[in-house]
DNA sequence: CTTGACTCCGTACCATAGTACGGAGTGTAT
DNA sequence: ATACACTCCGTACTATGGTACGGAGTCAAG
């Protein structure tokens, strides 16, 4: 089953033109097309959502175009392969950290807003950060 | 112990320029001058990087205006941040469980990768976000 | 009391990530 | 075969988040 433009933007909720935009950018490549109009796979779908949603944790273009790009099977570049995944995983577990210290102190905040005897001042959402 | 512009850009490892930008933007207060000068309490370094960290977790400047924002005590607005703060952790939450995801493929992309004897077609990185 | 480093402010410029526009071509349902 | 919606492409515009520039003012050391 194949879809048109529109179709997909529908899909994974963006406008047209961002798609438009995300080949020329060559983050997704420009699909056959029958005749004049570009046909989508559906697996196209998969892959704008997943553009959108590592945007939303952080990620640039760029580095989505180079997570994409992970799938060269060669054995010379397998080891480069690796060597990005670890850097990746290793960016994406100092975020989840990160997050993590964040929830914390907004469950404080949360609390010290409650408890009326504690001072807000007591309860810093700056803090989460400083090591 | 107080800081000149320059000492707080550097502390926080940004442009001095970028803390102009946040004061004008009104994501940081402008500091009382001494003299014509802007001289910073030692918290602003925590402040600024706060703001950077975020970033990099996928808030825009106006998000992070709003968690800064987060501490008038106010018997009426209580209830008002409350409510905020229980909706950015379920968005943190959001981004923690994404970020797991994303690992997980990772993960399993450098598995396929070393392990000749499986496709890499198999470990689609796309597949982290499909629901 | 001057010199040199630092700071002031307004304004202009930049990159990234889209979004809008508009005239021309295409596809299909009636 | 002719509407009408959809698509094409290039180009221009927008918002966000800075960064650079430059002339004038300030401060502290010598």
């Amino acid at each position: 089953m194949s879809l048109t433009i529109s179709k997909l933007a529908n899909a994974a909720n963006v406008n047209i033109e961002t798609i438009r935009f995300y080949e020329r950018k060559q983050i997704i490549k420009q699909p056959i097309k029958s005749g004049a109009f570009r046909t989508y796979s559906e697996d196209y779908i998969k892959k704008i959502i997943f553009i959108k949603r590592a945007q939303e944790l952080g990620f640039t273009l760029k580095e989505i175009k180079e997570l994409l790009d992970l799938k060269i099977r060669n054995q010379a570049k397998c080891s480069d392969v690796l060597d990005k995944t670890e850097k990746k995983v290793s960016e994406i577990d100092r975020k989840i950290k990160d997050l993590k210290n964040m929830k914390k102190s907004l469950k404080k905040l949360a609390n010290c807003c409650e408890d009326k005897n504690q001072p807000l001042s007591d309860c810093p959402i700056l803090d989460c950060f400083t090591l």
